[in-house]
DNA sequence: ATACTTAATGCAACCAAGTTGCATTTACGG
DNA sequence: CCGTAAATGCAACTTGGTTGCATTAAGTAT
């Protein structure tokens, strides 16, 4: 029962892989040019993150988003201890490079972060 | 137009004030005695946040959960520089005090934080 | 206390994001 | 080229949350 490739699969990839940001379902959608199921972009995403081969972001609007997994993180694929970004003009969740800081009281054992700042990116704050 | 003072809306608010963690909605229906309607409850938590009384936070479980603001952020109502954590075995929601250090590429203007680092917490990491 | 205004409630219906079941298609190993 | 089972697509469902609207009940004025 290994993987297969697939078509549908390689577009999403790549499509992932050429963003800067993080894509939500619809995100995705509305850069396909051929259409796919909303349940196969499900599904395809979800096996990204399964794999390990991307990662899941619960935005602040409650919507999840995915991105590639960088380099990185590639050692640790639950604990993404980056943050992102999501800009509230124009809709975009980017993923910020650079750790996060903080601590916890004893006793506390983290295996995710989901970590999101929202509001105005560079872009959207000069207009 | 202004507010008025219900009995559902004081019972809500005592449960948040007593409760040391962020609560769901249903986290808040488990809670209560008299049973109060799911729209009932979602305004009472909205009018809290437009109030500032209370804040929203969604956890990465994609749902909402709100916590009664502390004193210390009374100042700043929509940025919320501290850390919440979500145990994934007891489902509660903590406020954790204490800030965040981060660095974002200039340009970038936040105006609220979503911080949500989940796991086991000191509780549940012990059984 | 009584009447009036309008905020708050409750119910039904709705909406959006995401998932599940199942029949059909299709990748890929033999 | 065949057979197995992974991937797809469609319909239907679930969950969390919101909206419309008629009814109830705060708070104020009389």
């Amino acid at each position: 029962m290994p993987r297969r490739q697939t078509k549908s699969q390689t577009i999403i990839l790549n499509l992932l892989q050429q963003e800067q940001a993080a894509l939500s379902h619809d995100g995705i959608t509305a850069k396909l040019e051929k259409e796919l199921d909303r349940v196969t972009i499900y599904r395809i995403l979800n096996r990204f993150v399964e794999d390990g081969l991307a990662h899941r972001i619960i935005a602040d609007d409650g919507r999840q988003y995915f991105a590639i997994c960088p380099k990185e993180c590639a050692h640790d694929h639950k604990a993404h201890g980056h943050l992102h970004f999501r800009c509230v003009s124009c809709d975009r969740v980017e993923c910020v490079p650079g750790e996060v800081g903080y601590n916890l009281p004893k006793g506390y054992r983290v295996d995710n972060h989901n970590i999101i700042l929202s509001g105005n990116c560079n872009a959207c704050s000069k207009k």
